[in-house]
DNA sequence: CGCAAAATTGAATAGTCTCAAATGTAGTGG
DNA sequence: CCACTACATTTGAGACTATTCAATTTTGCG
């Protein structure tokens, strides 16, 4: 049984197209669970019995080869919706990168629903065309660019993403996000190595592109030349 | 105007949901056309006014940076349907790469039609989720995959796609096919150039993996060695 | 404060790319 | 039918990028 009053999400998720009545079914179908940092909703290869939105927390979707090499294939955050209906196995496994709260519903009763109404189904169309064009747009990075371009690339979606305005001593507008993953898992979305996550990242800072305060933060200095740089090696 | 009864792909495509009255209105919205290989029916950046399905022929979906590299995003074959409905620009070029026929709609025409026919919308999102999963598997591949792996994953996945089967002299199972496409649009799809594709085949067929009777159609000798290669370096 | 995990840095290696040349193939017109 | 041209593919040598392996430093936490 879910609240669908209070609900953060509520006119971002899907069930934004729908109306009290509807609302008043579906939080029936479903319930709200929380999830620690670091717990798995879905794994590889097994049968998702659930689906689910997103209410507060990120997501990281993988895929991995047998000998652990792993590759992030898309990250989820709140009012995102997570999971397969109408199919059956999983081919990535969701894990929570931060302590999370979903609103989880049975796949088959959420199919069901859906299947009877066809605003919820066109929600999610689109959302799922829009995923679509992000993955697509990814595969380019994945497979045409350099490390610098990647980075470069990472750190500005990720600006859009996370902005935390700010101004620096001298006033000038920049931009400062905390990272909700580390090292590693920056590399699993880039396709590199974590080591050399780390060297572009210290000579962007060298360079004066970006500022790291801490690990887990980081301030574009030169969003104008980052740009520039993840097109084209200049 | 289309004339449905006669086609190739009625059972395959999104219309396979329609009843008779309704691919009697669908028909009159879109009309068939006929593209060349090499022709691009939509361009990357710009509002794509058309969606479509495949009646014949192979399509390449391709993103591309300024320099030139380009990445092949996607390819699509009979049946499937082409073009992003309810959204505006186009994030890819669409390109036969085959001679091909085509049955195509106004992008809002098509619109309209889907959004008062949930069960096309529903075809929609089904053939659109399963797309999703192809492109994030494929994203594994890109970002986590040696050169050989990603040579043998190709042949593998060209083998299941385009099997025309056959035996050797001695008798022995082989799958022959022929690919749509040459070295550089091989190099495009796995994020390589054409000379690291051309010395990896060279490989294979050294090892006895593969057969090139011709440049543009190739035997699958020893599957089972090529599904190894295909997900970790031996 | 001291430990374990994460991140950084360094040096050497391996893999893929770049540039260049040679070979092979398809198509055209004589 | 053959020679010729244009183009695609293969092959080679060297350069460079990103990886691997190893050591060091930093960070967060009990």
């Amino acid at each position: 049984m879910i609240s669908c009053d209070s609900c953060v999400v509520r006119n971002r998720a899907i069930c934004s197209v729908l109306d009290s009545v509807e609302l008043g079914v579906i939080s029936r179908i479903g319930h709200t669970i929380t999830l620690d940092k670091g717990q798995t909703l879905i794994w590889e290869g097994d049968d998702a019995l659930v689906v689910a939105n997103i209410v507060s927390g990120v997501f990281k979707l993988t895929s991995s080869l047998d000998d652990g090499r792993e590759q992030i294939i898309s990250l989820a955050y709140p009012s995102d919706f997570l999971g397969r209906p109408f199919g059956s196995m999983s081919e990535y496994s969701v894990t929570a990168l931060t302590d999370a709260k979903l609103c989880v519903f049975p796949k088959g009763d959420f199919e069901g629903f859906a299947r009877t109404h066809p605003d919820l189904e066109h929600k999610l169309l689109e959302k799922t065309l829009d995923e679509l064009d992000r993955a697509r747009r990814w595969m380019l990075l994945l497979g045409r660019k350099t490390a610098p371009e990647k980075l470069a690339s990472f750190l500005l979606e990720m600006s859009q993403k996370l902005d935390g305005s700010g101004c620096d001593a001298a006033g000038k507008q920049l931009t400062t996000f905390e990272l909700p993953f580390g090292r590693q898992q920056i590399a699993d979305i880039l396709g590199l190595t974590i080591e050399t996550v780390s060297r572009q990242l210290s000579q962007f800072k060298a360079k004066g592109l970006i500022d790291i305060p801490d690990r887990r933060n980081v301030s574009i200095r030169d969003a104008a030349q980052l740009a520039m740089l993840s097109e084209a090696t200049a």
